[in-house]
RNA sequence: GUGGAUGUGGCGAAGCGGUUAACGCACCGGAUUGUGGCUCCGGCACCCGAGGGUUCAAAUCCCUUCAUCCACCCCA
């Protein structure tokens, strides 16, 4: 136990940060392009805050959240997800008085309880965007073009946009009437989950996988089918901006966000390659959620997307990171006195942004070229007692297997103005 | 929460009741004096996830437990 992770827990380890850095960086680029800023909010919060924003019939709050007591006995959880903590910090810090609309971003740890599995863990990441106090539907088409731009710079293929309107307080208990008795009559025939659902979220039955289920629900009435004008108005319009800027996007009347908070645009995006778990996205409008934190009636828009779900997703197609933290110079030393000289050199080098290393476990000549060609380096520089002596030093250039004695600042000087070559290149 | 698979050194992987637990990779050291990538040699598991049991004898059989992976549910 002591020497092993909590179950759904990862460490990404040396190596693997490197590509956690380089999608951080694409991410923080595009918003930087689609002026959106980032947001850091609490990895914890009253319990509350997500009991009532992310909806009490959920699974997140029913089975999946982290919650506790803390010692001062307030009910704390930690966040599973961003929304509701964006919100509260636009409400908490009157981001409405701004110029609107806000539009912010957030990446960081979610923590859900859910048995591990393929692209799902109990400790995951999220990159997020949230809009605020736009009714446009040309928002919705933005922050869609975000999440797919943003899988196109990392050269993901095969994404496939799923859309689909939910409709509004206005339509929805409508369409919820006739959804319930459409399958009134086929109740007894559905799933066990399904006939839950019958009465508490009819809607999702639509997005049951069951066999029966799905054959019970063939015919059944859209939500599409009875959106109110001005859903139907929106949707449309959010479908326009979308092929006006040449996004391809599937419309799928089943698609059910399984929040409680999204009315209007609901949408996912889908990469099978990453085992059962397809979607890396989803997000959709959540007009009524600011309010319903007591809030003014401020609309929203955003998506989250899981990080974790990105890394198989691009080994499966063979697309590699680019990494770039290869080592420049290794400086060897052999002996006590020119180890001192060649800790300073390396000192230098690196005040000079140059990126170089050393031995430290007092090894052979033999061992520490070894080391300095497994590090892929460009230049080996040599100090034995006899150079120390003479205040020259040897560089090798480790690709080609020639080395010069020389005085030290010489060599340094052709480092230098080598590496300079190498980055005007 | 439910179901399936798996658990042998850092990694991959043999062994499936009987002396000192193969092998490959990685790692470390060496092959005459201060030199890498190839080759050769050597080193690296008081122990087979943990606990208990069966047996003269178990990594190998049984039970329990834990963990990992995959799937269901749901989601990112």
């Amino acid at each position: 136990m002591l020497t092993t992770r909590p179950r759904g827990t990862n460490d990404i380890l040396p190596g693997e940060t490197e590509k956690w850095h380089y999608v951080e960086k694409v991410l923080r680029e595009i918003c930087m392009e689609f002026d959106y800023q980032e947001i850091r909010f609490p990895i914890f919060e009253h319990t509350e805050l997500f009991q009532r924003g992310v909806g009490e019939t959920t699974d997140i709050v029913e089975k999946e959240m982290y919650t506790f007591l803390d010692r001062g006995q307030r009910s704390i959880t930690l966040r599973p997800e961003g929304t509701a903590s964006t919100v509260r910090a636009y409400l908490e810090h009157k981001l409405y008085a701004l110029p609107q609309p806000v539009k912010m971003y957030y990446i960081g740890p979610m923590f859900r309880y859910e048995r591990p599995q393929a692209g799902r863990y109990r400790q995951f990441h999220q990159f997020g965007v949230e809009v605020f106090g736009s009714f446009d539907p040309a928002i919705d088409a933005e922050v869609i073009a975000l999440a797919m731009n943003f899988y196109h710079r990392l050269g993901l293929k095969g994404l496939e946009l799923r859309l689909n309107s939910v409709g509004c307080p206005n339509c929805r208990p409508k369409h919820r009437e006739t959804l319930q008795s459409f399958l009134e009559k086929d109740l007894h025939r559905l799933c066990r989950d399904c006939q839950g659902r019958y009465e508490r979220n009819p809607l999702r039955i639509l997005d049951c996988k069951n066999n029966q289920c799905r054959e019970i629900t063939a015919g059944a009435p859209t939500v599409l089918g009875s959106l109110c004008p001005e859903c139907r108005e929106h949707f449309e319009a959010v479908k326009e901006y979308l092929d006006e800027a040449g996004i391809r996007y599937l419309i799928d009347d089943r698609l059910v966000r399984g929040l409680d908070y999204y009315t209007k645009t609901a949408f996912e995006i889908i990469v099978n390659e990453i085992g059962a778990q397809s979607a890396i996205c989803g997000g959709g409008r959540y007009d009524g959620l600011v309010e319903s934190l007591g809030g003014p009636p401020i609309p929203g828009v955003g998506f989250a997307l899981g990080m974790e779900r990105i890394f198989p997703a691009l080994e499966s197609q063979g697309i590699s990171i680019p990494l770039e933290n290869q080592l420049d110079v290794y400086v060897i030393a052999l002996g006590k006195a020119a180890d001192r000289k060649a800790f300073q050199i390396l000192l230098n080098l690196r005040l000079e942004g140059i990126k170089a290393d050393k031995d430290y476990l007092r090894r052979s000549l033999k061992a520490q070229l070894k080391t300095a060609h497994r590090h892929n380096v460009k230049y080996a520089l040599i100090f034995g007692e006899n150079e120390l002596e003479k205040g020259t030093v040897i560089l090798r250039f480790m690709e080609t297997s020639k080395q010069k004695e020389m005085p030290v600042d010489e060599a340094l000087d052709l480092i230098r103005k080598q590496m300079d070559k190498k980055i005007k290149m």
